[in-house]
DNA sequence: ATCAAAAGTTTGATAAGTCAAAATGGATTC
DNA sequence: GAATCCATTTTGACTTATCAAACTTTTGAT
């Protein structure tokens, strides 16, 4: 197996996030759901998932839906990680904005070697999560998933510490900087 | 005009750098150069260069050469730019060694916003060469030519000092860092 | 239980890059 | 000036990733 294109790469990706935004851990993502992530067509996605399955990285069900296999959560994993702590280099080291990493560090995340983003993850300090408070998966794809209460379940008017910003929208992320949250 | 592809970049700073390696300004460089510049066979180079006269950036004579138009060479010389920005953020900030960081900066460049070189121009205090002495464009893709020697014409035994190393093999590189030179 | 709507899949086409190998043009050499 | 050789171009095929639109399954509503 040579190694995975940008494309494969972001397919695992967009499964293993969809994936953990569910509370039920048995659900499989539907296609729908896929399709929309990364902005193809249904039929597109359909298609890329077979040649995903048939490589072992994921298990489909016809009409039902789509799972990573152990081996496909770890390559997940690891681009998850090329992803965060590029961001987290990029506003640290960088001195970028908080807003703009995410579509910076989507295109690095494909092009920056291991050997540069171990050094960065140096650099870093070998950080545990990202600057949305995302945890940063280890050199193996493990990953340790903190909880957090979201924003919905406070009482309205109640402190509290923002820990993590699950939205990945470019403006909302502005203007959580604007309000200085 | 859409962004050029990684592939059409490549191409640009291709024939942009055959170009430079020549004495002769008025020569153009013959596919079977280019071809094996950018380790394709010339059949792929014909065609694509095709392409790129279609779009204006090169001027093509069949069985002759090709050469860059202006547009090609401004965008050649903002690629390049790009890359020697990286290749000396990537030794001065990250620490990176000389002899790893053309491949890696190969790759980075076709993946960095406008946005990041600028800020890793800005840090590195908008520098005039990179760390193999080689002129960096500026953002509008003029160049300063430095003149230099070249080791062959130096007598033996001269005291030399080393300005600037064209060969990009990584194997040579990692001979001149051993060598402390 | 049926039937319409929603979700998913298939099929056929397209675009970008590439290679292998056949065909051609130009230069060199006798 | 013909024969040969090398560089170049052409042709046909292949791969990856995509879309549009036709078709099929599943689901939900009555």
């Amino acid at each position: 197996m040579a190694l995975p294109s940008s494309t494969v790469e972001n397919y695992l990706k967009a499964i293993y996030q969809a994936e953990m935004a569910e509370e039920d851990d048995t659900r499989l993502v539907p296609m729908g759901r896929l399709a929309s992530a990364l902005h193809v067509v249904p039929g597109t996605a359909t298609t890329m998932v077979k040649t995903l399955a048939e490589s072992g990285l994921v298990r489909y069900e016809p009409y039902a839906g789509v799972r990573l296999t152990a081996a496909g959560q770890k390559l997940a994993a690891l681009v998850l990680r090329r992803h965060r702590l590029m961001e987290l280099f990029l506003v640290e080291v960088v001195g970028m904005s908080w807003a703009e990493v995410h579509d910076e560090a989507e295109r690095l995340e494909h092009a920056a070697s291991d050997r540069l983003i171990d050094r960065i993850d140096e650099m870093l300090g070998r950080p545990a999560v990202d600057p949305h408070g995302d945890p940063i998966p280890d050199q193996d794809g493990a990953m340790e998933v903190p909880r957090y209460q979201t924003l919905l379940t406070c009482p309205i008017g109640a402190a509290v510490v923002l820990a993590r910003v699950t939205d990945q929208d470019t403006d909302f992320l502005r203007f959580l900087e604007q309000s200085r949250l």
